[in-house]
DNA sequence: CGAAGATTTGATCTGTATCAAGTGCAGTGG
DNA sequence: CCACTGCACTTGATACAGATCAAATCTTCG
């Protein structure tokens, strides 16, 4: 833990993070800084620090499978993440349970940027995640006078405002079986087209990002499997290979 | 025609902007320019200029009811777009003629903030608008060495994202009736909670910023009405008096 | 006044949710 | 190693919220 409490930040993010009860995830070890590898270091240098244009200082951390790195309406840390391996979901919630989640982000993703002091949403780790930590005033500081910076950072955002927008079109007016295309053609272009994805994701995650049922997402994978769009590695069902691009391109609107 | 070709930008945004087919509108007068009153003028000075903390030039423009501001997939011109007065509606929509309206826009909002050479939306106006525009450019170069504006100019993005955020968790989650509700409590916030609220969009507006249909927005508002939530002005659907904004609250989630 | 749009309301249809059951994989402990 | 247990996923039957189709009334504006 002595690392943790260097000078360039006092506090590891959500130190106290424990499991929600989303889905009551049977999960045994927090804090990810007692796990032993990798051990969180003090990180110096890109790619987060590109976003700045100078050198600036990072963590690294570790969260297992279903723990939360933050919760929405908690206090936002100053720190941005970019994931150096696994998966995180951010979502909203409603008081009776109903799920939203906002995106999936995967390696080489940031997320977390926030103005306010209360996170607006909440975000946890799908599988077992790695994750680089950088201090948000860090950021700015170090991008004075740099107009070029200030551009990147403003970019940063403006992408995940143009994800947002076109979710929004897929949750106001997309049927079920343009909205899992569109998934599947997402996640195919984010992991860089390979042969076969393995979705870090399960099936009501799924359907919590399309605004759909996870009976539903069963449903449309089916179809398109019988269609002969996609097809699953024997028996395991997060591995996928897509057989038909295009056509799936066409079944989304 | 001559203000408009001012040193400040060279051509008015859209110049060539025609009513699109989306609803038909009969619109018969363009470019806004040839409007009398108030005619296009050189603007120097604040509210948009607060945004960079210096003065930079902006101008004045005046669209009529349903003509197009911009429209997805074209040239993004150099301008951020400030309402003076009127209201605009940002949208997309899908080759089979779905929209989805990302976003309502009233007087004092901006809007047009955009990174890529290509409009990621289209923008109307509902009712006819005046809008105060800068040139992009001018407000990173008025920005420069200036970390309190890049902070401003973030927090613009990032307020645009938070509301996307929020609206997906409205089209992907809640039920009609409580996208009514929510609907209705936006509108009276963002018009500072008049005794009595002029809509500026019509049901099938609504409805495509909902995610739902004009017949179902209509019945939540009959619903809502008979349980003397709300009441409209006489003959006039688009007056409504919020009767218990508490209540209504209470049919948001 | 006449025509077109805006809104409401009713009847019916349907896509997706909900409820329910069964299979199979993964991790655990004996 | 195998049986046990819990979770993930699929599939089927049924229910229902909201879509669609339809029509009447009201509003607006030339």
């Amino acid at each position: 833990m002595e690392t943790l409490r260097s000078p360039h930040y006092a506090t590891p993010p959500k130190a106290a993070g424990f499991p929600k009860g989303w889905r009551l995830p049977f999960v045994r070890i927090f804090p990810a800084s007692q796990e032993k590898h990798p051990p969180p270091v003090d990180y110096v240098g890109p790619p987060l620090a590109d976003l700045a244009g100078e050198r600036v200082f990072c963590s690294e951390f570790k969260y297992r499978k279903g723990i939360e790195i933050f919760g929405e309406g908690g206090h936002a840390d100053e720190y941005v993440y970019q994931i150096t391996s696994g998966a995180v979901r951010t979502y909203k919630m409603l008081p009776d349970g109903r799920h939203q989640i906002n995106a999936f982000h995967l390696q080489g993703d940031m997320f977390g940027f926030e103005n306010g002091v209360a996170h607006r949403f909440s975000a946890d780790a799908l599988v077992e995640t790695h994750v680089r930590i950088i201090k948000r005033g860090s950021i700015l500081d170090a991008m004075q006078n740099r107009v070029v910076s200030t551009k990147n950072l403003i970019c940063f955002v403006t992408q995940n405002l143009q994800h947002a927008e076109d979710h929004m079109l897929l949750l106001g007016r997309k049927t079920s079986l343009e909205r899992v295309a569109a998934f599947l053609l997402e996640m195919d272009e984010r992991l860089a087209h390979p042969a076969m994805m393995l979705l870090p994701m399960n099936r009501r995650d799924i359907a919590d990002y399309l605004g759909i049922t996870l009976e539903t997402v069963s449903r449309a994978f089916s179809i398109l499997r019988d269609e002969a769009l996609l097809r699953f590695d024997g028996n395991i069902q997060r591995r996928i290979e897509l057989l038909d691009r295009h056509a799936l391109a066409e079944f989304d609107a």
